[in-house]
DNA sequence: CGCTTTTGACCTGCGC
DNA sequence: GCGCAGGTCAAAAGCG
């Protein structure tokens, strides 16, 4: 794994701010109107998430405290979605070519489900089992046409009621859904952990 | 019938 | 160079 750590964003407790987290986090770029504070890398929380040389190399997502909840995004980088894989074949990346970072965004959940409907359609193409982790992670592809975006969804082993979706690029068009789906994701969560 | 999920194989990068 | 772990592919199966 060479990737740059994802950014994790907190989560809160609030439901409404999860919500507010995702609008403004699944909206591709140009569609972002508002900032926020993103939790840089000089914060003490976060170093463990950013931070790479764990003794497991996972992108450090088992040391995060459960109860801190967070949310890390890396913004920066190439939104190029295209360029990673562009033709079918088990090309990923061309011999010589530049690396090329996307963005990524993981969200850290607390929820009885793994799959929260952000409003995009996705499609899963792979589930591979993580060292230290009794739980696989998912691959999912956004199904739009056109549209690269990736995520993946991870539930952590050292507690299992914590959901770590992890999005990578950017949507290239508009959510294919009402976002009061965020609505019914917050209440699925309300419903779940209490 | 078309789309999604499952799952084993394959590829790549990294550490030793 | 080798082995491991993560990420992706693609055929087959499942489902509405």
């Amino acid at each position: 794994m060479d990737n740059f750590a994802p950014h994790v964003y907190p989560s809160t407790t609030s439901p409404t701010a999860v919500s507010s987290h995702l609008s403004l986090n699944l909206m591709p770029d140009n569609y972002t109107n508002h900032h926020h504070h993103q939790l840089d890398e000089h914060d003490p929380i976060n170093l463990g998430l950013l931070e790479k040389n764990n003794s497991s190399d996972e992108v450090g997502l088992d040391h995060v405290s459960p109860t801190s909840s967070d949310q890390l995004c890396n913004s920066e980088g190439n939104n190029d979605l295209n360029s990673a894989s562009g033709s079918t074949g088990k090309i990923h990346i061309k011999k010589g070519d530049k690396k090329i970072k996307k963005p990524k965004c993981a969200f850290q959940t607390r929820s009885q489900v793994d799959i929260l409907d952000d409003g995009y359609r996705w499609r899963k193409y792979g589930q591979k089992a993580v060292k230290n982790n009794k739980f696989p992670r998912s691959y999912y592809r956004c199904t739009y046409q056109g549209c690269n975006v990736k995520k993946q969804v991870q539930r952590l082993s050292k507690d299992e009621g914590v959901v770590v979706t992890t999005y990578e690029g950017t949507h290239t068009h508009p959510i294919e859904k009402s976002t009061d789906n965020f609505e019914h994701i917050l209440t699925q969560m309300q419903i779940y952990s209490s």
